[in-house]
DNA sequence: CAGCATCCGAAAGGATACTG
DNA sequence: CAGTATCCTTTCGGATGCTG
């Protein structure tokens, strides 16, 4: 899902936005913060990640804490309503994967 | 999530593109002509849906059959890989019900 | 560090008119 | 009936530069 080889235009489900899944994957561990974020992302600009965060902190699917001790420091962590959404999540992940051979034929032919 | 008054936009999940979900459910329960798809999809042009059905097509999720007997009638249908979408489709939609009243609480808020 | 402001190109979606 | 063709608007994502 993370690596650039990886067609994951393939995947027909979305959620949210372009990149709000994989945020979503990121903090299914526990919080991380904004630069944290960029690294699995690589190709996310700040704008856009910016966004994308901001909605699902509108969504109420992730919550936004900034430290100011001493340096500047913000983290994003699953609400208990995003940390729900992880099981259909998976599912849909699931049967990607299993049908994964049949997506790639399909788009040959 | 046929209704107008629906706020469909809420509904955080999506598969491929803007309708192919809605199209989905639409051939749940048998084969369905282009203009009968185009009743409950009201809003939908006769262009994109055409766009969302080939895209559908060359996923392999749906056929279209072409009956020129003896007037034009073209009928799409899901194939079993169309089909097996179902499930985790039921699990996002589940999911959105389940949520429902939070996702609009965050959205006021 | 974690953004915001500005500008830009590509793509998605849609309106309208026409066709085998 | 089931589309095509053309044009247009909106939205999305990204690049770049600046800031508390």
């Amino acid at each position: 899902m993370f690596d650039e080889i990886c067609p994951s235009e393939v995947v027909p489900f979305r959620i949210g936005d372009k990149w709000a899944g994989m945020i979503i994957r990121c903090l299914e561990h526990g919080p991380r913060r904004f630069s944290e974020l960029r690294i699995p992302l690589r190709t996310i600009t700040a704008k856009v990640l910016t966004q994308s965060l901001r909605t699902l902190e509108r969504d109420g699917l992730i919550l936004r804490h900034v430290h100011t001790t001493p340096v500047q420091r913000v983290e994003y962590d699953l609400t208990p309503l995003g940390r729900s959404i992880l099981e259909p999540l998976a599912a849909m992940c699931a049967w990607t994967e299993d049908h994964w051979d049949e997506l790639l034929d399909a788009r040959e032919a």
